[in-house]
DNA sequence: TAGATTGTTAATCGATTAACAATC
DNA sequence: TAGATTGTTAATCGATTAACAATC
């Protein structure tokens, strides 16, 4: 209920996970489930996910468990997935395509109002129903529709620049697939980096020590 | 030096880290770094960067620091990027050819031997100097070409069964981008879940809260 | 040698787990 | 009511930070 600050980001870090499983137990036709039993399925301990749960309001009820549609509602809007932040994404590569094309974006707190690239070959072609605009347009575009987020597919040498850029034009939210940590010290802005390379040499670490 | 287990799946994550910002550096020309100027640059403190290090063996020389092109060439064996684990990417959509495209294999521990996909009309198709090839050819091609790892890009109702049969042909390790946790309960094998959908909503908590 | 900075031990802090009274 | 399971406090565990002797 509250949405209390100092939340420590790996309560934060469960909660998209929580949210996912609840709804695969939802489409399942499940409707109640106690700490124990979700913590099975999702390999945490019972103690844990009460914690986690608590640290927001009491959604539990004793005897009975979590109702389900309940309980992932309640994330969800602690999640902010309620909202419909405007997002445009730079960069119409393979990887900004497939975000474009892929992601439900409106399920998870946003809707994708438009896309750019600087290839001017790329200018009119269609994804998702948004026209490739030329990263000249940038500007304009962002000063009558006021975009709170950016989707970030360009090269990490462009990133640091647009980002710069962004911020200037009132953009607040980063989700950022370049290969470099981005604004680690602007204050008022958040940045999600994605860091698939990171990623890779994780699971390179895991399979040379299995 | 010790390639030690019991260490910590949270130092473990931060060596990718380490590994790329000192590629910054020494992109820049820089040759040493104190843990201290290190940890300015990276937003860490001196202590745990040298308590990470030294998790794996002393890295540095008093009154130095750490001479940065050995460091970063240490932590690369740790993260064992000097291997060659053959890998095949399953699904041949956007996001696979985005990954398959830009994705530096080689210097991440990893070759890609093999792309395969479902859909008979792409099959041929060049990606990366590599034909797509139908998924019916799966079987053989593995057991002729042994890979150890898979990336899939496929949807979650696909993900489960292909990666049971990749593990009864051999494959060790997979990079899921499927929207679901998988293999959590095999044993000796290594999956890295990527969850991009996690990662948006982790973005929206963040904006929500500024 | 003196200065700098590591490697490492000790202190602190925070997160997870266990336990149990409250309560549906 | 009795049984189940939460919310919450206390105990444990692990990770981060601080301090400093070792040493280049």
């Amino acid at each position: 209920m509250t949405n209390a600050q100092g939340i420590s980001e790996l309560v934060i870090n469960r909660l998209p996970r929580y949210h996912r499983f609840l709804g695969e137990l939802l489409s399942e036709g499940v409707q109640r489930i106690s700490s124990r039993e979700l913590s099975e399925r999702m390999g945490l301990t019972a103690s844990q996910i009460r914690q986690d749960l608590n640290c927001f309001g009491g959604f539990g009820q004793q005897g009975y468990g979590y109702h389900i549609e309940q309980l992932r509602a309640e994330i969800g809007k602690i999640l902010g997935l309620d909202k419909q932040n405007r997002a445009i994404l730079i960069g119409a590569g393979n990887l900004g395509r497939a975000v474009a094309s892929h992601m439900a974006f409106e399920s998870k707190g946003f809707r994708l109002i438009g896309i750019f690239d600087k290839k001017e070959a790329l200018k009119g072609q269609m994804i998702k129903g948004l026209p490739i605009r030329h990263i000249d347009d940038l500007d304009d575009f962002c000063r009558e529709n006021l975009p709170s987020c950016a989707i970030l597919c360009i090269p990490k040498a462009d990133a640091a620049d647009i980002c710069n850029t962004l911020i200037g034009l009132g953009v607040k939210g980063f989700w950022n697939f370049s290969h470099c940590d981005l604004a680690v010290n602007h204050p008022n802005v958040a940045v999600e980096n994605v860091h698939l390379g990171d990623s890779l040499m994780k699971l390179s670490y895991k399979i040379t020590n299995l």
